[in-house]
DNA sequence: CCCGCGAATGGAAACGTTACCAGATTTCCA
DNA sequence: TGGAAATCTGGTAACGTTTCCATTCGCGGG
């Protein structure tokens, strides 16, 4: 690989001259800088990464940790990311855990592995870190940024919907097409967001004077397997509800998929509502009505802020997000009383 | 941040030992390498990543090239790639075209991108590029892998299922259940691997006696929308067929959300094949049979090839990756002759 | 007792770049 | 035309590491 010495040699001039054409800075004479130029297309020169980094201590570089990239909830995120980067000439890198054994170990070691990488700034999804450790790593690189749930101790750093109000809403959606048996599938307990969209939900049904008691709430893990398993287990269990609120989408399609192998026809029988509005709720069969969280909003805002710590840049940063229901096919009146569902 | 310097200062040794305690090479005193250990975790020293790239010439990171992530048939490649990587301590840098425009300059822009960042190794996976394109850009960087496409050119830096094959298997799978009359949804035209399981698809047919000619192929491009619109126009068409190939996943559950509202009842009225076999396969309604494609193996083995290059490893290296079909719900025996489909 | 060998150690050099300084040349105005 | 200012240029230092070489020390064998 060619270097600013070759180009300079081959061009005739110094060193600082050389460097003064491959950056932009500082002035250098037209008849010379056409004479570097041509060195270095001649000889293919591109400035070594490593060397730019180390002297000027700055990587150019976002690191990201993301749980596990299953389905399709975090693509678009790692996506916007990507290019809001690479449009600035930085980059991105990654870092996943694994999806099985104890996650909150593999987020620590995830993103103490990108600290090391010399990651100007991090941006961090995780359900399963506590308190203790975002704010232990958050002094190991303060460029850091929590997405889609909040801590207490390092709220600016944190970028996210409000997913009580995510409950509430999806709870009044329901609610309007008159329904008023009610069952939920949700994520697990130890997601801070899942709890609150629940709570939102249960909120919003005690306040239109609906029992939470009498709702049904079966708890699961966010993927379609568990999705469709728990509709397996609530047509078991023979209670009675006529909507279905599933804490995200990938659960709201498991369910879709056995409904439609049980003969359940949605909405007819029963309306299901998703949360999340991702890619898998869009040709699901039917189309899944979703509450939509704008997470390219969410992200792209998040990502702002740490441009703005890491780099001093101005971009403006929003810091609240509107939240609705993206209709399509699975949400409708409520069946009448008489035309009981026949569980199987 | 913390030097070696300072560790070696704290410590009262010189610059050599503190680096031998820390690389672990060259002899040390325990005395002494003890004092070192401590001063390191004192002063929380974590080697620079930059200088080390600079010295050594090597960055310990391999690039991914990306069309775009969208859907669920890339995801597991990143997953693979970084799992791989992070546990012999490298890293993964990712480049997404952004799906829009020209997405041959794109690639091309996106992969040297990640050559001028220093990886040492690169993955690609692209359907636009061409020959002269893949060849000038192995120039700059040989040590490149060419995954899910061949190129002559380059044929061992290619890894590749046998899409030919693929498409022979899924014929093959849809006249064991005596269909006989076909459609198709395509990808698009310019993507090899989906004319080769086109290709594979009717060459399969004509041994078995069907007239390609006889078959509709629609012309689509990967995705559920397309698959959405190519199943309204088919059934808008009029054309007779108990059997639908689709050239992917996704497309297939565009295709499935699209009958379930026509009111077309699969697989009873019709067949519908997949192709990868995607997470977006497992939980559809009703679930979808699809050509498997070892994806992971494909993933992996390229990998495997690149570390050997770069790193001078000795991974063994499959080129071979065998191809089968998962069944599920979409694939069953075509109907009677006489329960014609009603075509809406 | 001395020679030689191996272990342990410190320090200089190098990786490729940019920032800075100092010197040289040109430009411009009084 | 003289001098100050602006423009242009080359070389050196520095970023944080590791590799290599030279030096010292201790020890065992001849």
């Amino acid at each position: 690989m060619a270097t600013i010495k070759d180009v300079a040699r081959l061009a005739g001039v110094g060193l600082g001259t050389a460097s003064r054409v491959v950056t932009g800075k500082g002035s250098v004479s037209p008849a010379t800088a056409e004479r570097v130029r041509k060195a270095i297309k001649q000889l293919g020169f591109r400035p070594s990464h490593a060397a730019r980094s180390l002297l000027s201590g700055s990587s150019q570089t976002i690191g990201v940790y993301i749980p596990v990239l299953k389905g399709t909830f975090y693509t678009p995120i790692l996506q916007t990311i990507d290019m809001e980067l690479r449009s600035s000439g930085r980059h991105m890198v990654v870092a996943f855990g694994c999806g099985l054994g104890d996650e909150r170990r593999q987020a620590v070691e995830g993103v103490e592995f990108l600290i090391d990488r010399g990651c100007d700034g991090l941006i961090v999804m995780s359900n399963q870190l506590n308190d203790g450790d975002i704010v232990s790593l958050s002094r190991k690189q303060p460029n850091l940024v929590v997405l889609n749930r909040s801590f207490e101790s390092i709220r600016d750093h944190c970028f996210s919907a409000d997913h009580t109000l995510g409950g509430t809403l999806a709870a009044q959606a329901l609610l309007k097409f008159g329904h008023c048996e009610f069952a939920i599938i949700s994520g697990p307990a130890t997601s801070p967001d899942n709890v609150a969209r629940i709570n939102g939900f249960l909120a919003e049904l005690a306040k239109r004077g609906i029992n939470p008691n009498k709702v049904l709430i079966l708890q699961s893990d966010f993927s379609p397997e568990g999705g469709w398993a728990s509709a397996e287990a609530l047509l078991a269990s023979k209670h009675k509800f006529t909507a279905l609120f599933c804490a995200n989408d990938e659960m709201a399609v498991g369910v879709l998929s056995h409904f439609q192998q049980a003969g359940i026809s949605v909405p007819e029988q029963v309306s299901v509502l998703g949360y999340d509005d991702t890619q898998s709720a869009e040709y699901s069969a039917p189309r899944l009505t979703s509450v939509h969280i704008p997470l390219r909003e969410v992200t792209l805002n998040g990502l702002y802020w740490l441009l703005n710590q890491c780099y001093n840049s101005s971009l403006k940063v929003e810091r609240e997000f509107p939240i609705s229901i993206t209709w399509r096919a699975t949400v409708a009146k409520a069946p009448m009383a008489k035309a009981k569902r026949s569980g199987k």
